[in-house]
RNA sequence: GGGCCGUUAGCUCAAUGGUAGAGCAGUAGGCUUUUAACCUAUUGGUUGAAGGUUCGAGUCCUUCACGGCCCA
């Protein structure tokens, strides 16, 4: 671009002027189209930066001189994250596939002729094919020397600024493909989902589960107290419900005699959005026929061991987050509802944790909401919100849950009041829900009335009534037992992640504008 | 839903109610082992949006949008 016609492109430009540095990488594309190919698809790589830096990166094996004798060639492709021109040599790191960035040494006279001047309009953010031999710098780092080099993409935008990289967390969590160019740490969040994911797949698969997928979209929504998304079906006419939990489904399967299912999926709740909840997340459901909740707390015990040990720096089963060190490693601590309510309420001992009226008068007391249809097992749960949740940083499997709140849970034998049930807490939050199933078809009928009841009277989270599922029951479902796990909050703690938005690659955000 | 904080150049950030700035990025030039490369010059702004107060608003007030944190 010449000098004289700048000024009026810059009139021109007032308008669009958001687009100054866009307009500039636009005009290099357009002669990279009368050139040729703009886009090509035919530069082909034999290696990745991360392979390169593992197998050569100890320079004590790999000297300068050792690397000087190397006279393989290398074949990389990736994106110029910065560059340093010094006249007629430059230096530029790229960071590939691999997600690994790598130093790449040109010279104008070790290129074909017109590369290098070429090079040197190129901008950060342009992906580029190099090939060359391995050296290493005066300061000992691993380099790839170019002898080939070429455009393969051109960036039209450019990226955040080199040493403070993108901060903005709107920005981040909008543009995430940006967040994972320039924040390293993104990637590993999502490279650890992944681990995370997989090892509980292999865990069950090896323990001889079976994995299936259910609806997504249900008529009759349940298997969870939640308000759930509608949508419309055109070609019936009908509304349907973005399933709140696979739970009702998967227990059909074990009616059906796949006697150990699970599930990791999406499930879509429609309710506020913050650090801990989005409206959709994933999680794992796994029915065990002929097990109780007894036997769940060990697996689960034994399954998260594996799968936090089995994490690269998490070996020894000690997580850090968020300034605590939580042990996957330690036995995990039981204990039951009312226990742990005692504990944190010596205020309250002595009380009968089953009276409503005294319970009720507690609750009050401590400023809680308190609706009048509550019985005892409503209002101690709201004291063991209130309190106790946030206290159970290490791994605590709270058990001896009312049956009130656990529709689908099993009656306890000795205590029909309770629910087999437990929760796993962890950092204060909520990990894991498991219980035996109920799995008596009249007493679950009850139930759904009583969830109906409670509709009727106004509560948008309870349940409808499931005749399907009440009629699968009447076949006979084998005693079971079943839990759920949400993975994002159990990412959240293995990557020491503040947001549940941090380990979504898309959390949900207000539209822009 | 409520409270507090934030939104200024592509990015990261400044700016007593008084001429909107810096660094990086960009552009032009120099520089054949640099690494936040360096040196010289230089472009770039609807200060989130709309109203209001004022001689004068990035700054004060109101409403709205989006985000962050805390609470429900």
């Amino acid at each position: 671009m010449t000098d004289e016609n700048s000024n009026d492109a810059s009139a021109e430009n007032a308008a669009a002027d958001e687009n100054r540095l866009i307009a500039e990488r636009r005009g290099k594309l357009g002669e990279l189209r009368e050139a040729g190919q703009a886009y090509p698809n035919d530069w082909r790589t034999d290696t990745e930066a991360a392979v390169l830096l593992a197998d050569y990166g100890d320079e004590a094996r790999w000297s300068q001189d050792a690397l000087a004798e190397l006279e393989t060639e290398f074949s990389l492709a990736g994106r110029i994250i910065s560059r340093r021109i010094m006249g007629k040599a430059s230096f530029v790191h790229i960071q590939d596939g691999s997600g690994q960035r790598i130093q790449i040494y040109l010279r104008r006279d070790d290129l074909p002729e017109g590369v290098y001047q070429a090079f040197k309009h190129w901008d950060i953010g342009d992906i580029v094919g190099v090939r060359g031999r391995l050296m290493r710098t005066r300061t000992g780092e691993l380099s790839l020397h170019g002898s080939q080099l070429r455009l393969l993409v051109k960036s039209l935008r450019p990226l955040p600024e080199k040493w403070h990289g993108l901060t903005d967390q709107e920005t981040r969590y909008r543009q995430r493909y940006v967040d994972l160019i320039v924040n390293p740490d993104v990637r590993r969040t999502f490279e650890v989902r992944s681990r995370v994911v997989r090892a509980i797949r292999g865990f069950l698969d090896g323990k001889g589960f079976l994995e299936v997928e259910t609806p997504m979209m249900h008529h009759i929504p349940g298997g969870a107290t939640a308000r759930p998304f509608v949508t419309h079906h055109n070609a019936l006419g009908i509304d349907l419900y973005l399933r709140v939990a696979p739970e009702l489904h998967l227990k059909r399967l074990v009616v059906g005699g796949l006697e150990r299912v699970y599930e990791i999926n999406r499930n879509f709740r429609n309710e506020g959005v913050s650090t801990r909840h989005n409206p959709e997340f994933t999680m794992l459901e796994f029915y065990w026929a002929h097990a109780d909740y007894r036997d769940l707390i060990e697996l689960t015990q034994a399954m998260l061991r594996d799968v936090v040990t089995g994490l690269p720096g998490l070996e020894s089963g000690k997580v850090p987050y968020q300034g605590e060190v939580i042990d996957f490693a330690a036995g995990f601590r039981q204990v039951s509802v009312t226990e742990a309510v005692l504990e944190h309420y010596p205020e309250l001992a002595g009380l009968d944790l089953r009276n409503v009226d005294s319970l009720g008068d507690a609750c009050r007391q401590l400023g809680l909401h308190v609706d009048q249809h509550w019985g005892w097992g409503r209002l101690l749960m709201e004291l063991f919100e209130h309190r106790v949740e946030t206290a159970l940083v290490q791994p605590t499997f709270v058990t001896g849950y009312p049956i009130e709140v656990s529709p689908l849970s099993r009656r306890n034998d000795q205590d029909p009041e309770l629910a087999d049930r437990f929760e796993l807490f962890v950092a204060g939050r909520e990990i894991a829900n498991g219980f035996s199933e109920l799995n008596d078809p009249e007493d679950q009928a009850d139930r759904f009335r009583a969830q109906v009841a409670a509709r009727d009277a106004g509560d948008h989270e309870a349940m409808h009534f499931d005749q399907d599922y009440i009629r699968a029951l009447e076949y006979g479902m084998p005693p079971a037992a079943g839990e759920g796990i949400g993975i994002d909050r159990l990412v959240m703690l293995l990557t020491d992640s503040a947001s549940i938005r941090d380990v979504l690659l898309f959390p949900h955000l207000r539209p822009e504008q």
